[in-house]
DNA sequence: TTGACGTGAAACCAAAAGGTATCGCATTAA
DNA sequence: TTAATGCGATACCTTTTGGTTTCACGTCAA
């Protein structure tokens, strides 16, 4: 019962909501711990919270007033779903896909 | 040299771009083409063709006055580069969850 | 009990996104 | 040559997005 990939794919189209995924792998942080790592207000962070929760990337636990953010990597299951409808056309159209996916990247 | 993954996953966000890619890896198609397949005009098609073209995901050729608009497969590298980065706590985190958390309150 | 703390929520704003209608231009067909 | 075709580009509109400021409320510490 995957779910729609509709809300996973908005929530990964802006690149703090990625970095926010980032920061979430290495510890669960509340909001004021991840609004210190970007140059905005906790409220615009909160937005970026809310759509990442709307699109099944994190989880929320609240402790007490306070609120941890949690990645939820099964989240991504859609996102993979969708993409891996690609992997045929993948290997046809393209050889050297390997090599192409070598290097890092950023945003 | 794997190029930033931004445009990629903005062009990614909206349905009808997910769409039109399906579309596109059934055979090349014009813009009327394209069109043909959505209930809105030629104009917004060529927004979410430019979209997608911006990311990378597809490639056009001049013939004549036609544009034929191809499917890039190998402009999903940077998308997969991405992700790849959460293949580690994908069963990690599925592990911790199913044997210390039974229910989720998410949603 | 008092007050600081962490958060939620609302009102508001500018910019981007997604759509329309319309015009012009190069290419093709008659 | 003339007219239809396929497309690019622009102006314009509405909704969404990403941000701010401000205030209220539950929680925790002193």
């Amino acid at each position: 019962m995957t779910q729609s990939p509709h809300l996973a794919f908005r929530a990964l189209a802006d690149p703090t909501r990625r970095e926010i995924m980032r920061l979430l792998t290495e510890q669960d942080m509340t909001i004021a711990q991840v609004s210190d790592q970007f140059d905005m207000t906790r409220a615009a962070v909160k937005k970026h919270l809310t759509m990442l929760s709307d699109g099944g990337l994190i989880t929320t636990e609240v402790r007490g007033r306070e609120r941890l953010n949690r990645l939820n990597p099964a989240g991504l299951a859609p996102v993979f779903d969708w993409l891996s409808f690609f992997d045929r056309f993948w290997d046809a159209r393209l050889n050297d896909l390997k090599t192409a996916i070598e290097g890092e990247s950023d945003d």
